[in-house]
DNA sequence: AATAGATCGTCACACTTGCAACTAATATCG
DNA sequence: CGATATTAGTTGCAAGTGTGACGATCTATT
């Protein structure tokens, strides 16, 4: 006789980290990116090349890629649209000219505050459905993440 | 005088837990990836679809997409290839004739034997290198999130 | 100073993905 | 019963992505 469905099955995928991760992590994003998505149209590097820059200043595309770990096409291009759009600038390195010094213009900056502002209060607002406790277990989890790989 | 960077800015992306979340999961995605990709040259989205009927047997695609949050699109193809490498067989539904049921071959059972016992070991590993406190935080605060997209 | 090697950012190309349209089959409702 | 709507799965097409190559510039070695 044979089991069509076995009873243990090798890997039960709702308890297997790496995919209960992945899927709570897409879950989160897609929320929050739907919000930038409909309020200025950014896509998700655009969006991180645009919350490094106002994080940071000025920085160079390497080192947004390198921060966002994003690769550097990718960057490439975002930057590119952010710039068509006035949100942003670049100016050659005078030292080193193979860099390009990027920054938000006085209108990218406003977005970025404005975007900043929602994303606080987006996470103020998941944070508190997950309970204090859920917020200082998934804090403690992910810290712990991050101590191995970083 | 002029702030380049402002001293505390709007949003920082290190404590931002969406942003925390992704990196994480796919920091963690991306090395379990490479080792069914090496091992079988398998996409991420053949992945899915093999580990979801390793574990239920037989399925429909749209079920595998419905519970491994794929668009219909990914899972056909996955279908399709791992089809054309005789892991999985299709079966027209002699009731209703729109529904393929799926299977893994013995084959494809093989294979995933083999990549579930990996994927233990892989968890295995990571969580141990979290420790038994990191381990039960990042499983409440996952279960947390869970309960709340649930 | 000259050559070789590394780095920055861009581009062409192939590959992956999602959306919309499509075929085939079933379900619903007058 | 018959017309319409819905569902399962595939495919064409457009958009997004990573790889590798490239020009330009800088660094290191001699």
């Amino acid at each position: 006789m044979e089991n069509e469905t076995p009873e243990t099955p090798p890997l039960v995928l709702e308890d297997f980290i790496p995919y209960r991760l992945n899927k709570a992590a897409e879950a989160v994003s897609q929320r929050f990116a739907s919000i930038y998505r409909d309020r200025y149209g950014l896509t998700r590097p655009e969006w991180r090349t645009l919350a490094t820059l106002g994080q940071f200043g000025i920085l160079t595309a390497t080192a947004i890629g390198a921060h966002s770990s994003m690769h550097k096409t990718k960057v490439s291009r975002a930057v590119f649209t952010l710039e068509k759009r006035r949100w942003l600038s670049r100016k050659r390195d005078d030292i080193d000219r193979r860099i390009e010094n990027l920054e938000l213009t006085p209108a990218g900056r406003k977005v970025y505050a404005d975007l900043a502002k929602v994303a606080h209060a987006f996470e103020a607002e998941l944070l508190s459905n997950l309970g204090s406790k859920g917020e200082k277990e998934l804090n403690a989890g992910l810290a712990a993440l991050e101590a191995y790989f970083g």
